[in-house]
DNA sequence: GTGCAACCCGTAGCCACTACGGGATCAAGC
DNA sequence: GCTTGATCCCGTAGTGGCTACGGGTTGCAC
C-alpha cells in the first residue's frame, strides 16, 4: 500500500508531462533522487519529486542541457547566494540560442531561395541540386 | 602505388572539409560508395567521390538529414526528372527549419527576460530559478 | 632500408532519450 | 479471497551523426 500524497512513476510522469522512461532515465543519471519504494519495489514519489521534475522539464523546454540543469538545481537550493552563477549559465545558454537562430535564419534564406527558383519553371537543372552540387 | 588523380581518404576528407572518420562512417551507412583499394588495402578515391562528398557536406550544412541526403543523391542522378521531388524534400525541410527558428526565438525571449531581471538588483530570489520553479 | 605518417578495422562513447521484453506487483471488481 | 488487467520492475539496445581509441599494417620519402 502506498502512503497518501505519494505518486507512482506513471502518475508523476503524466503530471509533469514527460515520458515514464524519462523519469527512470533521470534517476539513472542522477537528476532525480531515488524515491522510496513500496514493499513490492515500486517507486513511490513525494511532492518534492514532482516539483523537481517540473523544474527539469521547464529547463529542458528552455533548451538547457542536463548538465546545465544539474548545476541549476544545485544553485536553486534555498539559501545559496547563487543568482550571479545562475545568470552566467543562462546568459551563456542565451548566446548559444541566439547563435543558432542566426545560423538557421541564414540557412532558411538559402533554402527558400533554392526552393523558390524551382517554382519559376524554365530551369534546365533542379536549382536545389545545382546549389548542392556546385563546386 | 596509387594511380594518378586518386585520393587517399585523408586527402579526400581534408579536401571536403570533413573528418576522416566521417568518410568511413558515410561509407558504412551507404552514403558514399566503397572506393577501390590499393594492394595493401588502403582506400583510393576517384574524383566523383570527391564531388559526392562535397554534395553531402553542403547538404549537411543546410541541415538536411542523412536520410534526406540519400534521397537527394538518388534524385540528383542525371536524367531523372526529379525537380518536383527535390523541391518537396527541400520545402519540407524549410518548414522544419522555420518552425525551429520560431521556437528558438520564443525561447530566447524568455531567457533574455529572465536574465535581464537578474541584472536589476533588488530581487529577492533569482528570477531565472523563479521562472523554472514556479508551477 | 628505415622511420614515421597515414591508413586499416572494430568497437565504444557522446546526448537525451525511447523502446522492448519478460516477469512481478498493484488495485479494483466480484 | 481470487482473478484480471493495468501498471510497474529491470536490463539492454536502438536512435542520429558523428568522434575517439587502440593496436596493428601500409605507403612513401629519404
Amino acid at each position: 500500500m502506498m502512503a497518501r500524497r505519494t505518486l507512482t512513476i506513471g502518475r508523476l510522469a503524466t503530471a509533469a508531462g514527460v515520458n515514464l522512461e524519462t523519469v527512470r532515465y533521470y534517476e539513472r543519471v542522477g537528476l532525480m533522487p531515488p524515491p522510496d519504494r513500496t514493499v513490492g519495489g515500486h517507486r513511490s514519489y513525494a511532492p518534492e519529486h514532482r516539483s523537481r521534475l517540473a523544474f527539469i522539464r521547464r529547463a529542458r523546454e528552455l533548451g538547457f542541457s542536463l548538465d546545465d540543469i544539474r548545476r541549476l538545481l544545485a544553485l536553486a537550493e534555498p539559501g545559496r547566494q547563487s543568482c550571479s552563477e545562475v545568470k552566467t549559465i543562462a546568459a551563456e545558454h542565451l548566446l548559444d540560442v541566439q547563435a543558432k537562430i542566426t545560423d538557421l535564419t541564414k540557412l532558411a534564406a538559402a533554402l527558400a531561395d533554392a526552393v523558390r527558383k524551382c517554382g519559376e519553371g524554365d530551369v534546365p537543372d533542379c536549382p536545389v541540386i545545382e546549389v548542392l552540387g556546385r563546386a
